[in-house]
Order: C-alpha cells, then sequence, then structure tokens
DNA sequence: TCCTTCCGAAAACCTCTCTTGTCAGATTGG
DNA sequence: CCAATCTGACAAGAGAGGTTTTCGGAAGGA
C-alpha cells in the first residue's frame, strides 16, 4: 500500500485521473460515433493515448468503462435539470420546467456522441446497463413527480399522473433530441428549444 | 435450377417457409427475453429445432434474420394503424387518432419479446439496422404529417408542426408501453389505453 | 429396389477481441 | 550514479461464437 512515486510531476492518483479523462474522452469519441457495439479497447485506447496496459488498471472491463461514461454524462444533465430548476424558484412555473427541461437536454444538444450515447448506444448493451439506465431514469421520474405534486399542491400545475407525464417527455425528447442532432437540416437552435420547452410545459404543466 | 424434391408432403419452398417461421418465433423468443448481443445462432436455433445449417441457407447472417424479424413486427403495426385509421373515415378525428395509435401499438402491448425488440433490442446493433428503424419511422411520420395536414385543411385538427409532433408521440410511446410491460404492477390495460390516446389526441389533434 | 436428394446433428474452422503478460527504456528518489 | 518504479508498445493467451463442412441415415421417386 505504498502511496506510489511521482511522475511527471504527478502523483500516482493524479496519473490516474488523467489517463481516465483521457479514455473517457476517447471512449466518448469512439462508441458515439462507431456504437458501442463496434467499439474494441483498442480504438478507445488508441484514441486516447492510453496503452490497453493502463485502461485494465483502471477498469476491470471494457463494460466497466462504458458504464463509468455513461454515469458521468446522466449525471451532468441530472445535475444542470435540478439546479436550474431551483435557481428559477418563485418564477412562473411554466417557464422553469421549460428551462429545466431543456437545460437537461443542453449536453446531448451541443455534443452528437453524447446524444448518440445518452439515446442509442446505451440501449441493448446488457442487463446492468439497462438495469443503470432505468434506474437513472427512475431518479428523474422521482424528481418529476415530487415537484410535480408539490406545484399541483402550490396550485401551480394542473394534477395528473406525473410519472405517466415524465415518462412521455423523457421518451419524446429522445426521439426529438436525437433526430435533431442526426438531421442533415434541422430547424434551428432557438427553434428547437422553444419547441422543446413547450412540450414540456405541455406535458407537465398546462 | 432444379425445383426441388417434395419432402413430408411439402415442396421445398413451402418447407423454408416453415422453418423461417419456426425461426422467427424462436428468434423472438430469444432475443425479446436474452437480448440481441446475448443471443448466439445456436440459442435460436435449438429454440426452433432448426438445424443451424438450415439457418444459414435461408440466412446469410445473424443480423439478417434479425432484420427479418424486425421487419415483420413494425410491419404489422403499421398496417394495423394504418387499416384502422381508414377504416373510421367520418368519425371525430381526435377519436380516429386515438383508436389508430393504439391499434399501431397492440402487437407490442400484448407481447413482451415484441415490446423488448421494438423499443430496445433493435438500438444499437449496427448502422445497417439503424438505418431500417429510422428508415421505417420516417415513413410512419410521413403518413402522420400527410393526413395531419389533410385533416387541418378540413377543420379536423390545428395546425402545427406534424413532423416534430409525431417524433414526440412516437419517443413517447416507446417510453409508455416499454415501461408499462417491464412494470411489476402497472395500471390496467384499460387505462393504460385511455392515458395512451389522450396523449395521442393532445399531441395530434388537439 | 436403387439412386438421388434432403435431413438433423455435430465437428471443425476461423476470426475477433477481450484480457493478461513481457520487456526495454525512461524517470524518479536517494 | 544506482536501484526501484513506472511507462507505452507489443506479443501472446484464451474463449466465444459466427459460419462452413462433414456425415450417416431417412425419405422421395423411377
Amino acid at each position: 500500500m505504498t502511496s506510489g512515486r511521482s511522475y511527471g510531476g504527478l502523483t500516482a492518483a493524479e496519473r490516474d485521473a488523467e489517463r481516465r479523462e483521457r479514455l473517457l474522452v476517447g471512449a466518448r469519441q469512439v462508441i458515439g460515433i462507431e456504437g458501442y457495439a463496434a467499439t474494441t479497447v483498442e480504438k478507445i485506447c488508441t484514441g486516447a493515448g492510453v496503452s490497453t496496459r493502463h485502461f485494465y488498471l483502471l477498469y476491470a472491463t471494457k463494460e466497466d468503462a462504458f458504464v463509468d461514461l455513461y454515469r458521468e454524462l446522466t449525471a451532468e444533465s441530472y445535475r444542470r435539470a435540478i439546479d436550474t430548476f431551483a435557481a428559477s424558484a418563485g418564477h412562473p412555473m411554466a417557464e422553469r420546467v421549460a428551462e429545466a427541461f431543456v437545460a437537461y437536454l443542453e449536453p446531448m444538444f451541443t455534443d452528437q456522441p453524447a446524444a448518440q450515447i445518452a439515446f442509442v448506444e446505451v440501449m441493448g448493451v446488457s442487463r446492468r446497463l439497462e438495469e443503470i439506465r432505468l434506474s437513472f431514469r427512475e431518479s428523474l421520474i422521482e424528481f418529476i413527480e415530487a415537484e410535480g405534486n408539490a406545484s399541483v399542491a402550490r396550485g401551480e400545475a394542473t394534477a395528473r399522473d406525473f410519472r405517466f407525464a415524465a415518462l412521455a417527455l423523457i421518451g419524446a425528447a429522445n426521439a426529438l433530441v436525437y433526430d435533431w442532432v442526426i438531421q442533415p437540416a434541422p430547424p434551428s437552435d432557438r427553434e428547437m428549444r422553444e419547441s422543446l420547452g413547450r412540450l414540456a410545459i405541455t406535458l407537465l404543466v398546462a
């Protein structure tokens, strides 16, 4: 259990963190563009400038690396949504929902590999990854349910089955954003955000 | 180019058709339950009672068999939707849309493997399958756009971006029906159909 | 009956890639 | 400077499963 020797001015932990960072970037590119099924560990490593030897020092399996990447992506989206919603407390509910929803989608909106991974590649990989995907989605649904019911209690939204509405919204967003990202001639950025915001209001508030 | 010899009272073409039928049933089970990634040709063949030798006489690759299965599934849904919509001409548009939408989802609604395949397993397999999925979806969108715009022209629906609405509806349906199928304690069949019908009306008509 | 065609089962082939191990050289701390 | 540690490159192990081929026997047909 020695602390390890310094190298290139970095501690062992820092070097590991840097390799992990590079691997996540490389994995995002390869998986997002070629697809997880066609992705090999070697491709990830080549793109990241990390040897397979170090890959397996960081991750036990290829799937573990994908799980790490997926968690990063989803955690960022989730954080954005929650923060945005919390920051707008006091504003009209319709506005808050639209903003938080768009904030949630932002990472996939601006990065095609991210959209490809979050909406397509994560599916059909394995039981384990499916459980991770569904459990992440469930926490999102619970957040929407809780805030939705609270809003109804405050008279800021009309009552409904928020689980149903949340699922509908998430599913719709998947299809819409993915389509927008791969479209050859998509509507403008601004129009798309407005339409998505309106959709969220329709399903969750109005 | 001989026509082949009869066997078991069946012509060569009939025997092929029977094997294909059994393979499709077997593949639906295996892929729908274990997932495409974990599916092997041998598992499909064992389940179907067909030898791998005959498998490769019918399909050039494992993926070809999956494509065949997926086309069957989607074609049936598409047919149901179109037929139902055509058969109700003259009725109120809201009713027609709700009915056609539920008819479209019926096959996935009553068969978990079908839902698993159509909503999850088809994704992330390969470029080719992704193209097939998207092109199928595109024909569905075109149908909705055409009928939607015609309805607007007749004053039976309010104008909107029907491509956007169709994508939202399809995506929402994926998430909702899949969730309903895998839920441990789902709402009743009837309730679910009503909710889905209302969603279709909200997004396409109201 | 006899020959041909077809059958299912199973072995064999083959490629791929995940994963582990080796190694010579670079870097560090003493 | 020296010994220990770390590095990236690369070879090799290992297993899985897709695909092809073989094979003995059953079923049609003349």
